[in-house]
RNA sequence: GCGCCCGUAGCUCAGCUGGAUAGAGCAACGGCCUUCUAAGCCGUGGGUCGCAGGUUCGAGUCCUGCCGGGCGCGCCA
C-alpha cells in the first residue's frame, strides 16, 4: 500500500461517513509549503461544489468522521476548506523501517499482460541516435511495470523486411563471392549500405539483381532467404552490443520484426475487403476511417495494400496488433513511438478496433516522445551534417566521463576507473534522456549531462556512493534501526522514501520515466541536507542516533540503487 | 488549408490529473573543507507563466480566439 493511496482510503471512507456522494475525489497529495501539512486533502471544496453546501463546513465533517489517528498527529482545516495532515514521527519511523523495495510487489499485478512495443531499429543500418528514445524510454518503462509485477512481454519490432533488403542482400552476396567473410564485410553497416546503394543506383545489373531478390525472398526463395537470414543475424549482432553497451534489458528473444508478420499480410487485407472495411481506390486497397475524419467530413485513408500489391508499415502494423492481442493475450499494449508517428498510430488503432482485431477492453496506447535536438535547436547532428551513430555516442560519453573521473578521484585503479566510467557514461546519456517530460523535445547537451552537478544521473551515483561510502566505516553497526525520526531533515526524509512506491506506480500508469527522476534526485537532495545536518558517525552522536541515522541511510541507498535500476542506470561501491 | 504537440527566470527544465506565496538545476553573487567523498551543503538576486477574453470560491493547469515555433496530413518506414 502506498502512502498516498493509504491516506486516500481514510479520506475517502471519512468523506462516506459524512455523507458525501461516493464520485467525490478525496484528492490527497502531498503539501507543497511545509506550513500545510505534510499531506493535504483537498475534496472538501469539490464535494461542497456537488452538494451546493458551505466547503469548510463539509471539510469539518470530513474531519470529524476521519479515524487517522495512527498515521497523523494533527489535522487542521485552513483556508476554503483544506485538510492539512501532519504525520506522526512514530508510524513514520516505523514504516521506514519496514520499507523493502529491492523485491516486487503486487502479486496480483501478474495476472495482467502488458505488451512493451520499443527501439525497433532498422536492421539495414546502423543503430543511430533517433532510436535511442524509444530504447531507453521503453526499457525504463519495462522495468517499472516488471518492478511492480506485472506480466510483462517486450516486442522489438525490429525493420528486417522491404524493397532495401534485396539490395543489400544482392551486394552481401557478391562479396562472399570475393572470399570475402560476411562478418567482416558488414563490420559497418552504414559504409555497407552505402556501397550498396551506389551500385544500385550505378550498375542496372545490380539493379535488376536487388529487384528479383526482392520478389524472391518474399516468395520464400531458400537461398535468398538463407543470405537475408545472414544478413538480419550479423545485424542483430550489432544492435545488441548496443543494448548491452547501454544496459538496455532487450535479448534476441524479444525479437519479432516485420517479416514475421509477412504470412499475415495477404489474408489481413482479405479480411478487411470482407468486413467492407477496405476498399478498392486508384487501385490501391484503403480503409476509409470517417472517426478520424477533418472538418469537412473527409475520411481519413489508410493504404493496407498499394496499386502494385505491395504492403506497407499500416498492414504490418495491424497484423502485429493483432498478435499481441490474441496470441500473446495483452491487456495493455505500450508503444513507444516518435510522436511524428501520432496520426499513423492513431490509424492503426481505430481500424483494428473497427475491424475486431482488438477488442474494447485492450488498452492501446502510443506514448509518443519528442526529437533530440543540437544546441543549434535542430535534430541533433554529427559536425558535418551526417546522423551520429549509437555506438559513437556511447562511446564517447564514456571517454568524457573517464577523463572527468580520473581527475575527480586519481585514487581509482584501472579497472575501477573503466567500470565507472562506463557506468556513469552511459549513466549520464540515459538519465538526461529519461529526466525530460516524454512529449517534449529536448536539446542534448554533453557538458550539462556530464557536469556531475545538479539534476544529473552522475549526481545521483554520487549520492549512492557517499551513502555506501558511510556503511562501509560503520562497518561492525546496526544496520537495522530501530529508526527514531526527531530532526525535519529526518522526517522529510523518511517521508520521500514511503513515497517510492506512488512514483513508481505513476510511471507504470502514465510511462513518464521523468516523474522517478524527479523523485530519485529529491530524495538524494534530502539525503544531502540530512547528512549535512544530522551528524552520523562523528563524535558525541548517542548510539540510538547513529543506529537510527544509519538505517535511515540504508533505505535511502536501496531506493537509489532500486530506483535508478529501473531507469536501467547502474550504481558503484565507489566513484 | 486541416490536425497533433509546444510556448513558465538569461539558459535547460519541473509544476502530481483546478488548489494556498509558481519551483529546481546551470549561469551570477555571498558564505561553509585539518570535517561521515566539496562531484557536496547553506544563503541572495532573478517571473505581466506567449497575448486577450471566458468558466468559478480559486487558472501556469480547463474553454474560445489570436501571435509565435515544431511536426504530420494516400501508395517510404
Amino acid at each position: 500500500m502506498s502512502l498516498r493511496n493509504l491516506l486516500s482510503n481514510r479520506v475517502s471512507q471519512a468523506m462516506q461517513a459524512a455523507g458525501i456522494p461516493s464520485e467525490c475525489q478525496p484528492h490527497v497529495a502531498p503539501s507543497k509549503n511545509a506550513s500545510f501539512g505534510d499531506y493535504q486533502a483537498n475534496g472538501a471544496m469539490g464535494a461542497a461544489k456537488a452538494m451546493k453546501s458551505n466547503p469548510r463546513a463539509i471539510a469539518q465533517s470530513i474531519v470529524e468522521h476521519l479515524a487517522i489517528d495512527d498515521i497523523a498527529d494533527k489535522i487542521e482545516i485552513a483556508g476554503p476548506g483544506f485538510i492539512n495532515i501532519y504525520l506522526r514521527n512514530s508510524w513514520l519511523a516505523e514504516n521506514t523501517q519496514g520499507l523493502a523495495v529491492e523485491q516486487g510487489h503486487h502479486e496480483s499485478n501478474a495476472q495482467q499482460t502488458i505488451v512493451v512495443d520499443y527501439s525497433g531499429p532498422n536492421l539495414a543500418k546502423e543503430m543511430h541516435v533517433g532510436h535511442l528514445r524509444s530504447t531507453i524510454i521503453g526499457d525504463a518503462v519495462v522495468r517499472t511495470l516488471e518492478y511492480l509485477g506485472y506480466s510483462v512481454v517486450r516486442q522489438n519490432h525490429v525493420g528486417d523486411w522491404g524493397t532495401q533488403f534485396g539490395m543489400l542482400i544482392a551486394h552481401l552476396e557478391s562479396e562472399m563471392a570475393k572470399g570475402e567473410n560476411p562478418t567482416l564485410a558488414l563490420k559497418d553497416l552504414e559504409v555497407f549500405y552505402q556501397q550498396a546503394k551506389v551500385r544500385f543506383d550505378q550498375e542496372p545489373d545490380f539493379a535488376n539483381t536487388a529487384r528479383e531478390y526482392v520478389v524472391k525472398l518474399q516468395g520464400g526463395d531458400e537461398k535468398i532467404l538463407a543470405l537475408w537470414q545472414q544478413f538480419r543475424d550479423i545485424s542483430l549482432m550489432h544492435s545488441q552490443e548496443i543494448y548491452a553497451h547501454l544496459n538496455v534489458s532487450l535479448n534476441e528473444s524479444h525479437v519479432r520484426g516485420e517479416s514475421a508478420y509477412n504470412k499475415d499480410l495477404a489474408v489481413l487485407v482479405k479480411e478487411l475487403q470482407a468486413q467492407k472495411l477496405a476498399v478498392s481506390d486508384q487501385g490501391a486497397q484503403v480503409v476509409f476511417l470517417q472517426e478520424l475524419a477533418n472538418k469537412d467530413g473527409e475520411p481519413s485513408p489508410v493504404i493496407v495494400q498499394k496499386a502494385d500489391g505491395g504492403y506497407l508499415y499500416a498492414t504490418t502494423d495491424l497484423a502485429a496488433l493483432r498478435y499481441r492481442a490474441n496470441s500473446l493475450k495483452a491487456q495493455r499494449i505500450l508503444y513507444f513511438i516518435d510522436a511524428r508517428q501520432s496520426l499513423h498510430m492513431q490509424q492503426v488503432f481505430t481500424t483494428a478496433r473497427k475491424a475486431g482485431f482488438v477488442s474494447e477492453s485492450v488498452s492501446l496506447e502510443h506514448h509518443a516522445f519528442g526529437t533530440m535536438m543540437g544546441s543549434d535547436g535542430k535534430p541533433f547532428k554529427t559536425r558535418t551534417g551526417g546522423t551520429v551513430k549509437l555506438a559513437a555516442l556511447v562511446a564517447e560519453a564514456c571517454e568524457r566521463a573517464l577523463a572527468t573521473v580520473k581527475q575527480k578521484n586519481p585514487a581509482l585503479n584501472e579497472d575501477e576507473l573503466k567500470d565507472v566510467a562506463n557506468k556513469v557514461g552511459v549513466g549520464a546519456v540515459k538519465y538526461a534522456d529519461l529526466c525530460k517530460t516524454r512529449t517534449n523535445d529536448y536539446v542534448f547537451n554533453w557538458e550539462t549531462m556530464l557536469s556531475f552537478e545538479g539534476n544529473t544521473g552522475p549526481y545521483l551515483q554520487y549520492a549512492y556512493t557517499r551513502i555506501r561510502s558511510i556503511l562501509r566505516k560503520a562497518e561492525g553497526s546496526a544496520l537495522s534501526g530501530p529508526i527514531i525520526i526527531e530532526a525535519e531533515q529526518e522526517k522529510d526524509l523518511a517521508i520521500k522514501l514511503l513515497q517510492f512506491n506512488d512514483c513508481a506506480e505513476q510511471v507504470a500508469a502514465e510511462a513518464l520515466p521523468h516523474l522517478m527522476c524527479t523523485y530519485l534526485y529529491d530524495l538524494a537532495s534530502l539525503f544531502m541536507t540530512f547528512y549535512e545536518a544530522c551528524p552520523i558517525l562523528k563524535d558525541g552522536v548517542t548510539e540510538e542516533a547513529k543506529n537510527s541515522r544509519l538505517c535511515l541511510s540504508v533505505k535511502v541507498s536501496e531506493v537509489l540503487k532500486t530506483g535508478l535500476g529501473l531507469l536501467g542506470i547502474d550504481v558503484m561501491e565507489k566513484m
